[in-house]
RNA sequence: GGUCCCAUCGUCUAACGGUUAGGACACCAGGUUUUCAUCCUGGCAACUCGGGUUCGAUUCCCGAUGGGAUCACCA
């Protein structure tokens, strides 16, 4: 065992997607490794064949990868420690059962599932906790390989150990059992494996959700039946559903993370907002840049209860960051998010109008809906205007008067963005109007949108042409 | 049912015996020459309950209550 190097590890179950309820269990153990100098682990955990599904593996690394969690060994990149894949070490698993057994603290399960279930509907009724210890065989016949291999308990006692989130942790006896180390298709068990694999690979920090405290006393026995010095075990809090009712999963609607990218959130954002939940630095700031999380992260600061979900705040966090990101980064970033209509125009202009809107929008996702008008004519509607709280009440003669005297006095005006707020301020002299009137006149004839950046960077950036034939198109249509 | 974990505004959280219990999201009101957004100002809003310990408990201890996890040839 190394003894000061930090080896953290994710290691994933191929059965779908990484939800947002767990890829903290990735991403904190990243941030540990990365801001102690060590090491960050990527190992697949394949062992249950029938859960087994095609190209979630590739799922889950890539959305790793989106997230900017990167991996100094395991799949795609190798390492000293491989295979990274559980599948591909069956044989180094049997070399770890065979200490077992010559220790005498392994055993064949000659019982079949149906037998199992009838001991344990015999605890149920008993309202006993089910230990198969209490069924142990008193004459297991020699383990072939066809049956399960089961741990022999020997040192049945209360357990306590530290654990750097939750702090002080015990559990009775009634924890341990003859748990199944190797399954009768060959294939170990999670609890045997992660053992095995924890310490062929060095781990010194194995980071889970709660949901396996349960499970420690068991590891322990069995780390202690092998002569391992277990690792630090820590447990991360969950993630709950919206309805605070129990731990957020995919029956809950817990989205992919990839989803989340799709719907135009940063990986920054989503990134800080994980890491916000249940974590924080002591002090009031909430923002913080991956290199920040980085520095600041420590076990000792993660809250030991669970928190919701809150769609609300990501949305917030991510508003934020967009607004931070300089303009040639968001442009590099919204390149899937234009809307079709922009897809003949330049770069440079695109660029333009990412500009004005930048500060509008939320997710990435919103920028179709605020920027549309700039590329394509848009429909007119006469009911902005007769909706419109201070434009409802001036006749069409009036609303005309006011197109015409604003189309005369663009036309004539130079059209850069200063140029054009003199001209709206003249306008505002010329028809003694006020600017909520004028205004909000000349913005709905050129966008006929719900809503739009400042009046005089929207018209500099749609151009003259577009503008006067726009406010023209709204005359003409007033007629009608 | 057994075992284990948790408990501050609606939500995310700060506080490590003495504070007007702080910040953020959301919401409400106002401001920034139109709208929406940003930004700024202000407002609303919390220590689950009961016992101890202490001069003094949100904070420490015990209990209750509530919530969660777990008791697989799943991880």
């Amino acid at each position: 065992m190394s003894d000061s190097i930090v080896r953290t590890r994710f290691a994933p179950s191929p059965t779908g997607y990484i939800h947002v309820g767990n890829v903290r269990a990735a991403l904190f153990p990243w941030l540990f490794a990365r801001g102690n100098g060590g090491k960050f682990i990527v190992r697949i955990e394949d062992t249950d064949q029938a859960r087994y599904v095609e190209g979630a593996q590739d799922l889950i690394l890539e959305t790793l990868k989106w997230l900017g969690i990167d991996w100094d060994e395991g799949p795609q990149v190798g390492g000293d420690y491989g295979p990274y894949v559980q599948s591909e070490r069956v044989e180094r698993y049997k070399q770890w059962a065979q200490i077992l057994i010559d220790k005498g603290l392994a055993y064949a399960d000659p019982y079949t599932p149906e037998q199992v279930d009838a001991f344990r509907a015999e605890a149920k009724a008993a309202k006993q906790p089910f230990l198969f210890r209490n069924f142990r065989p008193e004459n297991p016949p020699v383990w072939d390989g066809s049956m399960p291999l089961r741990f022999k308990v020997t040192d049945i006692k209360r357990y306590t150990w530290n654990d750097p989130v939750m702090g002080e942790l015990s559990a009775g006896p009634e924890a341990l059992d003859d748990f199944i180390l190797i399954k009768s298709d060959g294939m170990p068990t999670y609890n045997f494996a992660h053992i095995a694999d924890d310490k062929d690979m060095e781990i010194t920090h194995v980071v889970r959700g709660l949901e396996y405290i349960p499970s420690i006393p068991k590891y322990l026995s069995l780390y202690e039946a092998l002569e391992i010095t277990p690792p630090v075990l820590v447990c991360l809090p969950h993630i709950m559903a919206p309805d605070g009712k129990k731990k957020l999963g995919k029956r809950d609607g817990a989205k992919s993370v990839t989803e989340y990218k799709n719907e135009g959130i940063l990986p920054e954002a989503m990134l800080n907002f994980l890491a916000s939940m249940g974590w924080n630095d002591g002090t009031e700031q909430e923002i913080f840049s991956v290199q920040e999380l980085i520095e600041k992260f420590s076990f000792d600061r993660v809250q030991r209860s669970g928190a919701r979900f809150d769609e609300n705040r990501l949305l917030w966090m991510n508003g934020q960051w967009i607004r931070r990101l300089d303009i040639d980064d968001l442009f590099n970033r919204v390149t899937d998010f234009w809307p079709e209509s922009a897809k003949e125009v330049g770069d440079e202009r695109k660029k333009q109008i990412l500009q004005l809107v930048q500060d509008r929008l939320k997710t990435l996702a919103d920028l179709p809906m605020l920027s549309d008008y700039f590329f394509t004519e848009p429909t007119v509607d006469w009911s902005m205007i007769t909706d419109n709280k201070q434009l409802s009440k001036l006749s069409t003669d009036q609303i005309v008067d006011l197109l015409n005297a604003a189309k005369n006095e663009l036309l004539a005006s130079d059209f850069d963005t200063d140029a054009i707020q003199e001209c709206l301020n003249h306008l505002l002299e010329i028809t003694g109007q006020k600017p909520a009137i004028l205004f909000s006149l000349i913005r709905i004839a050129v966008s006929w949108a719900p809503f739009s950046p400042a009046l005089n960077d929207t018209l500099a950036v749609l151009g003259k042409n577009t503008v006067i034939g726009r406010i023209q198109l709204a005359i003409d249509s007033a007629r009608q």
